[in-house]
DNA sequence: GCTCTCGATGTAACCGGTTACATGAAACCG
DNA sequence: CGGTTTCATGTAACCGGTTACATCGAGAGC
């Protein structure tokens, strides 16, 4: 491969046109002549020309980056998202299809950039003249987001709502996969039903929550208060949720747990008592984690859109910077599924 | 919070001093005076001005940013990276420190960036100014790393040698993880030692054969053919090979796998032949996955230093970036630790 | 044939930084 | 005290694109 052209004067030149015509070319290419176009554009090719981003992104103020913002220290297990990686593919693959790119901006930049300002990200942003910024969640109600969102920066949340001009979120239907589970739990025959919650301060913890009491509504079963524990999405905090529920002596036939990890720990918490699942009691959980399919005899769950996160999100945040710059989007709420497995085989 | 300064000019006007000297106060401090600095750095500070990347990029050639390349495609389970989240904290960590931001790049762009050329990475490079590029090997041998390393970019490459005037390799010792698997199998009573190896192509899957290899011969014990089973660093093969070991007659009462995805599913296909673990054939692993200690009776692995590859990776990269610009240096061999549960308890 | 339009192309300013070089003041020195 | 060095600062060119506006030529209309 020869060296490639640096600059598009030198392109312009070997052309015989002006650095105008070249730039159309490749930007407005109908305001160019059929002939001088296929003529730039092969040079182009053979020659192995692009055009600079940074120099683009400094004459137009549009750099086609966004960050995604990934709100967490390290130390805490906070930054794993139950599925950070599929996200991050869905993401990346639906913005490359339009042209984007990602920049990876943490916590740690926010601090580098010159002090633990609240609007650090904020400034990343204006640095890197990015188009936009998508956020996951990590559930540390940090005010990055909302400092962006408020200064006008296209801007899609994942689980978590912001408003600003233009900022949307995307999330699940947590309260309707809960009632699914529990309807499920129902129909298998259990009637005591308990629940360890997420985190109430997270969005998805007190919508499942929601969808979990409104289930047992609907079925005409009672809450008892002694059957909610909160947890933290984490096996330790599931662990320690279920045992606080088998201690309770109303013991429960059947649990639904707000998130698969607390799901799995419930389990083995359930085990060291002496019990057994779906026999003495059993759990749903939610997520679909990949362990879910493989903790024995495999985890009744209801499953998100993994992949649909990280599309919907790039699908969403491109509507905004491309598109016409109406409003923000609504929210997008995308559907779950139950994946019935072995901890809920009906009774008899 | 006041709009942010736009432009070095505007905050140069407002300092009564000239552009240069406002450049200075952040590139070179050193070179003007105390004073003059201390005010610039206070009135930087108070409107909020920070130097626009695009613009300082365009002037230096430097961009403060690398890519993260990730070599794929979408569809192939070959994206996961046994711990590729892990990694990439590291990363992302340890460049942050440095001011480095990180690009991703994957193979989509590839073909956005103008057709299925082998060197659309390259041309992602060159575009962005990108000061370095990391590369997670996937195992599909794709071609991508060494035209990059080759044009002289800085490049780290993780699980597979390159070579480049400026570029170098970050992996395990996984020839000595696999010796301390297999002695220590020894160590506790066993003596048919078989492996499922990982694809041999890839480098990881071949020292870990190597290593089962020499550690035979340090033993004494004669290697028998049937006894290695090539695997594919999943569940799915692991569980196929497993049964090859079964089926063959020569039944070892120990199994090392490359891989702890690979382990799992030949415990799960040891126990469908009906034998148990540890008692019938004990199993170590490689990898050290969060599954390894959930899955009962917990699964003795060789543990990765996952931090370790990105903070390792960064650090070569910035070495080869920032430093004077001698040779790329000699790769980095992380060391492994043999981490003992239930799958490997000792016969009696 | 002459103007008028319109569409393709060129010229040059501009985006927001960096930096080589010029400048001028202060410090140093015999 | 004149001359030289040193050092902080300023001026202006440059990085590689985009784009407003000017220009020019061809076809349309009369």
């Amino acid at each position: 491969m020869r060296a490639a052209v640096a600059t598009i004067r030198e392109l312009a030149y070997l052309c015989g046109v002006s650095v105008a015509t070249v730039s159309r070319v490749f930007n407005n290419p109908k305001a160019v002549t059929p002939k001088t176009r296929e003529h730039v554009l092969r040079l182009a090719r053979e020659l192995g020309y692009r055009p600079n981003e940074p120099a683009r992104t400094l004459a137009t103020k549009k750099s086609y980056m966004v960050g995604l913002i990934w709100d967490t220290d390290h130390r805490s297990p906070g930054w794993r998202h139950p599925f950070f990686q599929e996200i991050l593919i869905g993401l990346k693959t639906a913005l490359s299809e339009e042209g984007y790119h990602l920049l990876l901006l943490s916590t740690s930049d926010e601090d580098a950039a010159g002090g633990p300002s609240l609007d650090g990200y904020l400034h990343a942003v204006r640095r890197h003249s990015l188009d936009g910024v998508v956020f996951i969640d990590s559930g540390n109600e940090s005010p990055a987001p909302h400092a962006i969102a408020e200064a006008g920066v296209p801007c899609v949340s994942l689980d978590r709502p912001v408003d600003g001009p233009r900022a949307t979120y995307v999330t699940s239907d947590n309260a309707g996969g809960a009632r699914d589970a529990v309807a499920h739990l129902h129909a298998t025959g259990r009637r005591a039903i308990a629940t360890i919650s997420g985190p109430l301060r997270t969005r998805p913890g007190a919508d499942r929550l929601a969808g979990y009491r409104e289930a047992l509504d609907a079925l005409g079963l009672p809450c008892r208060p002694g059957h909610v524990q909160e947890g933290d999405f984490y096996l330790a905090g599931g662990h320690a949720a279920m045992r606080r529920l088998l201690e309770g002596g109303d013991r429960p036939d059947a649990v639904f747990a707000a998130g698969d990890q607390m799901a799995i720990g419930a389990m083995a918490a359930i085990g060291e008592a002496g019990l057994k699942v779906p026999e003495d009691i059993a759990v749903v959980g939610f997520d679909d984690i990949e362990l879910a399919a493989l903790v024995p005899p495999g985890l009744t769950t209801v499953a998100q859109d993994k992949a649909g996160f990280g599309t919907m999100a790039a699908a969403t945040l491109i509507e905004m910077v491309d598109g016409p710059a109406v409003e923000a989007p609504p929210p997008a709420i995308l559907p779950t599924s139950l994946v019935i497995r072995g901890t809920t085989t009906p009774r008899f």
